[in-house]
DNA sequence: TCAATTTTTTTCCAGATTGGACCAAATCGG
DNA sequence: CCGATTTGGTCCAATCTGGAAAAAAATTGA
């Protein structure tokens, strides 16, 4: 299964060379940083190349300009996200509706404390129209959001999640917890909130539970109703 | 009262012009639309200029450069902003903390609405450490949070507010209102959430209320009773 | 009205940065 | 060890950067 984020995959005459992966990797890494900083238009390639230690023209070389890279960076975090979730998902597939669902809202907390740019990123594109917002929302977020609006659907008509219109009950739950982790750098100063004290972690999670799902799951006597 | 954000405010031996305070206004106007899009290293003071239609030295007349610029735009919204907040805390003085902590979050949205540049120029500044952030949490951002925390702190004891650390608390309603009306472009599509629409915005304030304030307030025999 | 002052316009600068092209050298896979 | 892949080094032309300086225009106060 070639790679598909990259070029050179048509005809591979002779397989990837393993330094060349590493550099990828590298370049991705620093434009997720760089781009998360300071935006797709505040962000040079040059930027990106020395963060990441390598030659400026590699970037030209393995993804072709900097608006391919751009894309390939955000495949790499919302990917490494969307996998995150299914794995969640697949653990507590067996759980009731409210334990499945806070169990992506800790994995959510837990991955953007590790990769903050995930909320930024989307800020800094939302920030004006652009064709880069378009692409992000069809590929990456809607498929998110419909998965978790019919979850959330569900824990309304259970009584557990708040009521209201799902789609703002979803948002919000999503800015709660990115704003506060891409947020760090501010809260320690504003607020004395440690985001990188451990426990900070998990009392932001237990909250946006608490307060989004309030309510307990009905005790049901008939364990396995719809089928 | 002279204008403290300006230059040549010493010994005015002629009054400023009109037309001066006219360029200042769309220069600042300007600017702040410019930061909150590209924050500050993304915009360049030519683009503020064009945006305002204005001439780019006169940024260098009458802010002396681009990083006082910054502060005055940054001034010029938080300032209003915490006008807006006093006004209706004033308003609802004589109300219930819960009423009053109400005023203020309906308030917030409606300005968040007009002004979204003021959490966007937030989340482009605490991107990464820089001194315009420590700079903005000291001016503008502590005096709000202080106020507000005091008040959340009551509403807890009240039974009305949901229990958890009062930070984290005040965080999460100042993420969720601001981060839905930065998101306005992305809303559209992502979620079909259309924040144009007036009936949107009160839903929004009401289900922040409605979530994170979720007590009633305990009927009280005693009216008067802290002096 | 008229001169002093404030504000705007115009022009200029020196330097940094931009994204990207190019090719020789090095490295690696088969 | 051969050939494809990857990297290093260099170059470029264009644009953009924040800011200085001086001339021109507009407004004010007397």
């Amino acid at each position: 299964m070639p790679d598909e984020s990259t070029l050179h995959n048509e005809q591979p005459a002779r397989k990837q060379q393993q330094r060349s992966l590493v550099t990828q990797q590298k370049l991705l890494d620093a434009a997720v940083e760089a781009f998360s900083e300071n935006g797709f238009k505040g962000t040079s390639t040059r930027d990106i190349a020395e963060r990441a230690g390598v030659h400026h023209p590699l970037i030209t070389y393995h993804f072709k300009n900097k608006d391919q890279l751009w894309r390939a960076a955000a495949d790499h975090i919302f990917g490494a996200f969307a996998n995150a979730l299914s794995r969640a998902l697949e653990e507590y597939k067996d759980q009731d509706p409210k334990q499945r669902m806070s169990a992506l809202i800790r994995s959510y907390v837990k991955y953007a404390k590790n990769q903050p740019a995930l909320h930024k990123v989307m800020v800094q594109e939302a920030s004006y129209p652009n064709p880069r917002l378009e692409w992000l929302i069809d590929n990456h977020l809607k498929p998110i959001f419909t998965v978790t609006f019919g979850m959330l659907e569900e824990l309304q008509q259970l009584g557990v999640a708040v009521p209201g219109n799902p789609a703002l009950l979803f948002n919000m739950i999503r800015l709660s917890a990115g704003g506060l982790l891409a947020l760090g750098n501010e809260l320690k100063a504003s607020s004395n909130i440690d985001i990188d004290d451990p426990a900070t972690l998990s009392e932001i999670s237990e909250m946006i539970i608490r307060v989004f799902l309030p309510g307990e799951m009905p005790a049901s006597t008939s364990k396995s109703e719809s089928t």
